[in-house]
DNA sequence: AAGTGGTCTAGACCACCTG
DNA sequence: AGGTGGTCTAGACCACTTT
């Protein structure tokens, strides 16, 4: 694996899932309930009140508590909803946090020269080598998408790559190289019918819904890692997103 | 230092919204270039580096920046998608942001107790006050999507939202208030084929493809300010998210 | 008045990257 | 080795709520 060198884990993540587990979770607050106050958990913890006031924040953020100026922290009712299309996370890394298992069939990978299309995606000019990678996915046997990726010759040695196509995850390896650096993905969404040919490949009905998603993955230096293309069947995935206040900018 | 004015606006903000203008939105840092260090930004603004790394977080959480450890902070790709669904806006300013006019018709708004399924999504006692609204979405006259609203008693008053329903948008009345506080709304999006009931009020055909959002808009106190469902034709709307890379995996 | 959360600072040390 | 970001602390003061 691409193992890096285990990183002491922040206490302020130390903390709030100490928090998380001993005063939400167990029920010791009940719902609408106040916390301890800071002071005194900063104490208990052994952390100042910065790093105590840092995993309040992230709780909050997570939407378990909520604080009441001049009162305290309460324990919110919601448990705060698992997400997340936000994130940039490779559909196995979604189906293993729900607990499924993610399968890989019917790959098919080539080099290829960009045409127009292509060249235009990836920011590419025509001609240059790309990896095209298609193939099935799978949840616990039942065929849930589709899935189209196109990998610029430069961002990892193809071998790596199509040693995981069967596999894993392409946006996993690119996450995995640290000389990649990958930071997001700019995703367009859209809900399509299924035509003859995408149907048959699903095993599902022609004309039926589907989730096209079209992504290019950019590196923090602005290069295009990868342009993917999935078309997911809803039955089996949960889309979820949070959609946060614009900031004042 | 800063004035007596100034304090009632959070130092990291002004800090943050500083930044955004200074070096983002203007262009001064190309995209994929590095910012000035923290140290050297933090005298520039006169505040400490805890405050000025707080102010790059938020960034950060905004997409608009990305950092390297022992490099430096680097600019992303900022302006290229305007038009996010992982904004929190009401399709009226995404519309507007596209330079197109948006329309309503088709309203139907009523004051209901709350039956157990709205009791549940919204939180509040099974026969509490819940204002339910209705409405057909055109753009340019063609009709684009179709709205189940739920607001419960005690957000803003019910004839505020109702002068609102046949000419704007519900969130944009609920972020307009302050005293309401909505952060964050909850979205989860799924493709559907069109029943036909939803066919005839869309003037679109039975079965065809459309986005569904559910949604559940949240306060800061977490409180839950609305319920709101949407189909959505997805021929007028280019529906973009940007995923960003999950902090710490 | 007392207690709570909200904000901010100065300084310290660690981990990472580059030359 | 030197600079950069990553983490953490102790202490101070402000704003809000309850008593």
């Amino acid at each position: 694996m691409y193992s890096q060198r285990a990183r002491r884990r922040p206490l302020v993540e130390q903390v709030r899932d100490f928090l998380a587990r001993d005063f939400v979770f167990n029920g010791a607050v009940e719902p609408g309930g106040l916390l301890p106050s800071e002071k005194e958990l900063a104490e208990q913890y052994g952390v100042s009140r910065v790093t105590l006031r840092a995993s309040m924040r992230s709780l909050q953020e997570a939407g378990l508590i909520a604080s009441r100026h001049g009162v305290g922290w309460a324990v919110l009712r919601g448990e705060g909803m698992r997400q997340g299309l936000d994130r940039l996370n490779s559909l196995e890394t979604l189906a293993r946090e729900t607990g499924k298992q993610m399968t890989t069939e019917n790959v098919e990978s080539d080099e290829v020269p960009a045409d127009a299309t292509i060249s235009a995606k990836l920011q590419v000019p025509v001609g240059y080598r790309v990896l095209c990678a298609k193939r099935v996915k799978l949840i616990d046997g039942v065929r849930v998408g589709w899935l189209l990726d196109y990998v610029p010759e430069g961002i990892v040695p193809f071998d790596v790559v199509k040693a995981e196509l069967g596999v894993g995850s392409i946006l996993d390896v690119l996450l995995a190289y640290r000389a990649v650096g990958v930071e997001y993905a700019d995703t367009e969404i859209q809900p399509v019918n299924l035509a003859p040919d995408l149907a048959e490949r699903l095993h599902a009905p022609v004309g039926a819904a589907a989730l096209l998603m079209d992504s290019i993955a950019w590196t923090a230096d602005g290069r295009i890692a990868e342009w993917a293309q999935s078309w997911l069947l809803p039955e089996h995935f949960r889309f979820c997103i949070r959609r946060q206040r614009q900031i004042g900018g």
